[in-house]
RNA sequence: GCGCCAUUGGAGUAGCGGUUAUCUCGUCAGCCUUUCAAGCUGAAGAACACGGGUUCGAAUCCCGUAUGGCGUACCA
């Protein structure tokens, strides 16, 4: 392939399912690939499936890729119009463009593949059979040297037939795999694969060649359970060269899979594998999209913290690690609390803003109006979540009327020694009260000196008040709590207990 | 059965013939501290799956074995 053509890649994820994380790693690869090298970045979905591919999926998968902030250059889009000009974009439809068709027609004037009327049935006994004397199960060839003139019998009779690939004998296909290095593949452990059904629709392995070619896809990046189909695909794409001269055959690049924490391949039996399910955790987009780029892939010795611009910039197919990747939450929510930590207070309240309307704590409009109280609540939380969700038990008890006591810290902190908290609550009223501006330096200074002056410790007077107001063990620094609840309200709470 | 791929501390990785084998997460301990986090300091943990080569020298190259994965469909 010639230097000076551009880079044209493709995400084709099949819509039975929503986007899960392999799948959003394969897409995130494909996508800083093509940034990096000034390339398009197609998407087409593979829809051919029909029992279990649905429009929800295609809705859901679209929404996933521009959550993750993937944006792409030819493909369905969201709301607007379809993007680009090597369309259609689902497979489907390319079924009735006449390309498979064109395609075959191409295969059958280089002599690449050949009509085969061998019924299911008895290719199930034969590979029954083989399978019972311990060889190969692959096709037994039985129609690969028919005469036309049988040919033309079979046809005559009405038999159904389907079309294979001529799998040429005595070499072997070479790959040169962008990650994996050169692979050979010898044909005789190759079978005569099937690329037109007896109902005259492609097979997996035509049509996604086919559209490759037609799309003019330079770079196949996918995952690496498409390996073994490969030197079958790579046979089409060549057949497919010889018959028209134009036909270019891509380069590849395999991904390793990405397995759950048990060393499975990632599914739902481990958990939240889906990228909406992500986001509905708390994940933050950058965040997920850091953490699944460098699972597999590195910058260097050091690099955790990428961001899509720097992936943009960086990424290379050569540094993409061929072992399989195990999936860890715990790591990838340490780069999430990373990407919240970095944010100023002002992006930070964006952030939390629809996890506080969605949990009816507060409006938009309330948000508007007092931005300085969100201001000054954001680096109270965002030093100390890892996850968005962690937003609302942390916060509601700003915004929440009648205030619910955590159980367990009332137990602990309140009714273990009634007459102490009795005695520390109302000394914390009257310090309170005596403070004129209600700062939170006067109020640091002020109440700093209760446990002296109560002859008490600490962490029990501060545990009583802490619950007090916020009604639980946990909660942002107390001071900052009161300001942040105003001296009525604090001075109310102290007083409801 | 056959073909292909992979194998560095608990997890993700760096490493492309000569390093005390890198960094991050996690774990443990200490400091800080009114809670929870964060932060800081430190520790444990890998002789690089195993066995043979090649080489003055191998995690790095070659061969084999083991383990795991993928494929071997008129599924995708």
């Amino acid at each position: 392939m010639p230097e000076t053509q551009a880079v044209r890649v493709r995400f084709a994820p099949s819509p039975t399912g929503t986007l899960h994380l392999g799948g959003a790693r394969t897409a995130i690869y494909n996508w800083a690939f093509a940034r990096n090298k000034g390339g398009s970045f197609i998407l087409r979905i593979d829809d051919t499936d029909l029992t279990r591919s649905t429009p929800e999926n295609v809705q859901q998968i679209l929404q996933a890729l521009t959550w993750l902030g993937l944006d792409w250059d030819e493909g369905p889009t969201l709301d607007g119009p379809v993007l680009g000009d090597a369309g259609p974009y689902f497979q489907t439809e390319r079924a009735t463009t006449g390309g498979y068709d064109v395609a075959l027609q191409k295969m059958i004037d280089s002599n690449a593949c050949y009509q085969c009327f061998c019924t299911p049935q008895q290719l199930d006994t034969q590979r029954e059979a083989a399978r019972a004397a311990g060889g190969s199960t692959g096709y037994a060839r039985t129609c690969r040297n028919l005469s036309p003139e049988e040919v033309q019998a079979n046809l005559d009779a009405g038999m159904p037939f389907v079309w294979r690939l001529r799998v040429p004998d005595g070499r072997s296909v070479t790959l040169h795999d962008l990650v994996r290095g050169t692979i050979e593949f010898p044909t005789t452990a190759l079978d005569d694969l099937v690329l037109v059904r007896s109902n005259g629709l492609p097979t997996y392995n035509f049509a996604s060649t086919i559209d490759d070619a037609d799309m003019g896809i330079t770079h196949i990046i996918r995952g690496d359970d498409h390996l073994s189909n490969t030197p079958k695909q790579l046979l089409i794409f060549e057949a497919l060269a010889a018959a028209d001269g134009t036909t270019v055959v891509p380069e590849f690049a395999h991904l390793s899979m990405i397995y759950g924490d048990d060393g499975k391949k990632l599914s739902k039996r481990h958990g939240a594998v889906g990228v909406e399910e992500f986001a509905a955790m708390g994940f933050l987009p950058d965040a997920l999209l850091n953490g699944l780029a460098l699972l597999g892939w590195s910058l260097d010795a050091e690099t955790t913290m990428i961001t899509p611009e720097e992936l943009k910039e960086h990424f290379s197919l050569d540094r993409i690690s061929k072992n399989p990747a195990r999936f860890d939450l715990a790591k990838m929510e340490h780069i999430n609390s990373l990407y919240i930590q970095a944010m100023t207070a002002d992006q930070f309240v964006s952030a939390m803003t629809p996890w506080l309307i969605d949990a009816d704590l507060t409006t938009a409009a309330d948000i508007e109006a007092r931005k300085d109280w969100y201001l000054e609540l954001a680096p109270l939380v965002s030093e100390r979540i890892k996850l968005m969700t962690e937003v609302v038990p942390l916060t509601s008890f700003l915004f929440v009327d009648e205030l619910e006591i955590d159980e367990k810290a009332r137990v602990k902190a309140l009714e273990k020694d009634p007459e102490t908290v009795k005695t520390v609550l109302t000394a914390a009223v009257a310090a309170i009260e005596g403070i004129e501006d209600f700062t939170v330096e006067n109020i640091d200074a002020t109440l700093k000196q209760l446990p002296a002056e109560l002859d008490l410790k600490p962490r029990v007077v501060f545990q009583a008040i802490r619950v007090a107001i916020s009604g639980s063990l946990i909660s942002p620094p107390l001071f900052e709590s009161m300001h942040l609840l105003g001296r009525d309200r604090t001075l109310q709470r102290l007083n409801a207990i």
